[in-house]
DNA sequence: GATTTGATACTCGGATAGGACTTGTCCGAGTTGGTGAGG
DNA sequence: CCTCACCAACTCGGACAAGTCCTATCCGAGTATCAAATC
């Protein structure tokens, strides 16, 4: 159970994107961090296409949020990544068994299942609580000059 | 983000484990739902390493469970299989960034890596909260004759 | 000096290879149970 | 009838391929900017 390593650079440029306010091209974010920049902006991508990021075309362009820090959850970046499907998958293999339904719902009634997905949606609501801007105020009262240094470094 | 195929289905044979109580062979808890059987031994035998199943050969040999069922959660199941890692992986990519500190702990001190760790903490919590007792208990409740179904299949 | 036109450089976007991991399969080592002969 | 040795079948266990997804890269379509030429 392993998540894509592009869900951990599309948040910090999530984060970095919060600061910055205007676009900022994929090859600058990339250089910021030593990340392959084609790859990144691949990742970038699922995020125009999740309606998280705006991106634009040309000069001056680049990436940008399309709404408020505030209104954009962690989950929302992971789901954009990762896909909405639970990790863990019920295949209905109780069907086969002893006693099994063929047309029986068992994602929604095998108490495997019902548990497995109980735990998630723990894991998810954790996620959904927490806004880039709760993260940004996070950082901003450990480390109060980071925004600054990241908006020089990114719009120089 | 996705969990290997074979948590579910040791999770359901570790529940007809729990029921049988006495060894069954790999390839008997395969033909209850129509798994490949060699595979199935796999995953068994990750079980066996992590301590939570006792393996026995010969004829009228198979596996067992090592420990009493409300004694192995959800959570043992899952790590045994899928190993004890986090599914969010933070390379610490901060310490190239600007005002970045190849020495400073980013695991532990990152504001995303702890927003993603404490999620993940929040699914462990509720994975190890529930026992394979617990899951019986549920399905019996459910389904009265279900362990019994199971018993006679595996030791038929 | 203001305007138009063209070229230019820069951006995203999707299509295309390489590598790692999950999935699936096979055969050998070891052990138990039964079986037959012998006492 | 009891004991013992042998054989055979069954089990796990690890070593060996195939498929799928993640990772990484490249090149083309589109656009704003800048410069030069013209009015």
């Amino acid at each position: 159970m392993r998540m894509g390593q592009g869900v951990e650079w599309a948040l910090h440029c999530c984060l970095n994107l919060a600061w910055t306010g205007t676009p900022v091209p994929a090859s600058r974010l990339a250089a910021l961090y030593d990340l392959p920049p084609a790859y990144l902006n691949k990742q970038l991508q699922a995020l125009v296409r999740a309606g998280l990021c705006e991106s634009v075309p040309g000069p001056r362009g680049g990436f940008r949020l399309a709404r408020p820090p505030g209104e954009v959850s962690l989950l929302d970046v992971v789901v954009a990544l990762e896909g909405p499907e639970d990790a863990f998958r019920c295949t209905s293999i109780l069907a086969a068994g002893p006693g099994g339904d063929p047309g029986a719902d068992y994602p929604d009634t095998c108490a495997i299942s019902l548990s497995m997905r109980r735990a998630e949606l723990a894991w998810r609501r954790e996620l959904a609580a927490r806004s880039l801007a709760d993260v940004s105020d996070d950082v901003l009262r450990h480390t109060p000059g980071a925004a600054d240094r990241v908006r020089d470094a990114l719009t120089a």
